[in-house]
RNA sequence: GCGGUCGUGGCGAAGGGGUUAACGCACUGGUCUGUGGCUCCAGCAUUCGUGGGUUCAAGUCCCAUCGAUCGCCCCA
């Protein structure tokens, strides 16, 4: 049997990239406006820097890292998400030392090993940016509105933001007593997932689809708040208000990574089955400082642009498709075949867009080629116009054809097409 | 890691033990000695994901394996 691409992995094909390079150019451009510059990082680590930035306990570092040995040793783990290796480069070359918040974004590829399901893959491509150097509250709901922003331009419909503070590490531990507590009269009636929970991440037993019964009062984190913390949670409300994003509080919102404090959010939209997180992030102060820098506090976000696309294909988005060929060319006899090489370069220096054929396919066939290739003009050379210097141009749409002399033959469509 | 469904030409899809594997789309050629989108005609799978088994006989039944897909856990 042939070579088959590995469990989860995708070919993007001519027809399906330019969607992807249509998401991918306007999150550059809604960057720039607001001053994010890119960086790229390395799509493998260490795998100590996962361990350390994402956390040990994590389901991403303890079961889904794609995790070898080099040549020489090493332990090397492929990125599952991006945070971790834009704060590594930060510290490693030393960002911190420069004058103004650090605001970054990526575009690339990321890897878990997961059973694949709609709007899940194990090499997956997320959209991310990153502010570091600032605990300001404004660059929370800056992030998050960036976000929001984006959706809405790509043409994504009824994008749902939920936001929490899941506090700082201290305020955490105590909740976690507190709900471990909650829910300590009623452990062995949970769900065997909750039960496991109960012990590793009891937060998570509030997000349970089969236990809300017994969720009904839990304590909420927000109640265990810090003044620290509730004055940061309530000014990032105050900025998101102000930048007009809409938002839902959702006490529940617990994320899969060890690194969020504070702010924490979702963007959630419907069209992936049963997925229905489309991005998420939040703010990360002690990140930078547990990879070994001096320590800086940070806010992201990582948008997942399989389900991007998900959504916007179960919207019926109008995404701009393959563009049209300007010009095709076909020489009928091998003097004109020569000939039309030539104008096919000519043309294509002018700027616009031409084929030939290359199969040695009768005049039908080639025009059929062009039809399907929507060209605007088909260029007929042969003997007899090759002889008088001319050349036969069909329009395709009208299907009007005139004689232009081989001189002007490039230059003449060239300002047509362009205007 | 676990569970459901599925794997037949470039694509969609019939066939559910019996001699030559429907049909549609696409493609190629012809109808039209140099002009596309329409019509009509012709051509286009020594073979049904892979391996093994049952049988006189296997796309068709059984087992395994790989893959796709959807779901669980968790998330992008």
């Amino acid at each position: 049997m042939s070579i088959q691409k590995p469990k989860g992995t995708q070919d993007l094909l001519p027809g399906e990239i330019e969607k992807w390079q249509y998401v991918e150019s306007k999150a550059r451009e809604l960057c720039q406006r607001f001053n994010y510059r890119e960086i790229r990082t390395p799509v493998f680590e260490h795998t100590e820097l996962f361990q350390r930035g994402v956390g040990e306990t994590t389901d991403i570092v303890e079961k889904e890292m794609y995790t070898f040995l080099d040549k020489g040793d090493r332990s090397i783990s492929l990125r599952p998400e991006g945070t971790a290796g834009v704060v590594r480069s930060y510290v490693e070359n030393k960002l911190y030392g420069e004058p103004d918040v650090s605001k970054l974004y990526y575009v690339g590829p990321m890897f878990r090993y997961e059973q694949p399901q709609s709007g899940r893959y194990r090499q997956f491509h997320q959209f991310g940016i990153e502010a570091i150097g600032s605990v300001d509250p404004s660059l929370d709901a800056e992030v998050i509105a960036l976000g929001y922003t984006f959706y809405r331009e790509i043409g994504i419909k009824d994008v749902t933001v939920e936001i929490n503070s899941v506090g700082n590490p201290s305020v955490r531990a105590a909740y976690r007593e507190h709900i471990q507590q909650f829910f300590a009269p009623v452990k062995d009636q949970l769900c065997k997932d909750c039960q496991s929970r109960y012990e590793r991440n009891p937060m998570r037993i509030l997000d349970c689809k089969i236990d809300q019964k017994y969720c009904e009062g839990a304590p909420t984190i927000v109640e265990h708040l810090d003044e620290e913390c509730r004055t940061h949670f309530a000014r990032v409300q105050q900025y998101l208000t102000a930048l007009g994003v809409p938002f839902r509080l959702n006490p529940r919102l617990v994320r899969g990574l060890d690194y969020y404090t504070h702010t924490a959010f979702e963007y959630k939209a419907a069209g992936i089955g049963a997925i229905d997180t489309i991005g998420g992030g939040g703010r990360y102060n002690g990140l930078v400082g547990q990879i070994g820098g001096q320590d800086q506090p940070g806010v992201g976000l990582a948008l997942g642009m399989e389900r991007i696309l998900l959504v916007l294909q179960a919207q019926g988005a109008d995404i701009p498709a393959e563009k049209p060929l300007d010009v095709y060319l076909i020489g009928l006899g091998e003097a004109a075949e020569t000939r039309i090489v030539g104008l096919l370069h000519e043309l294509r220096l002018e700027g616009l867009t031409a084929e030939k054929d290359y199969q040695s396919r009768k005049l039908k066939a080639q025009m059929k080629s062009a039809d399907r290739y929507k060209a605007a003009y088909v260029g007929i050379l042969g003997d007899n116009e090759l002889e008088k210097g001319e050349i036969a141009v069909k329009a395709l749409a009208t299907g009007e054809q005139e004689t232009l002399s081989l001189s002007e033959f490039a230059r003449t469509l060239a300002a047509r097409q362009r205007g």
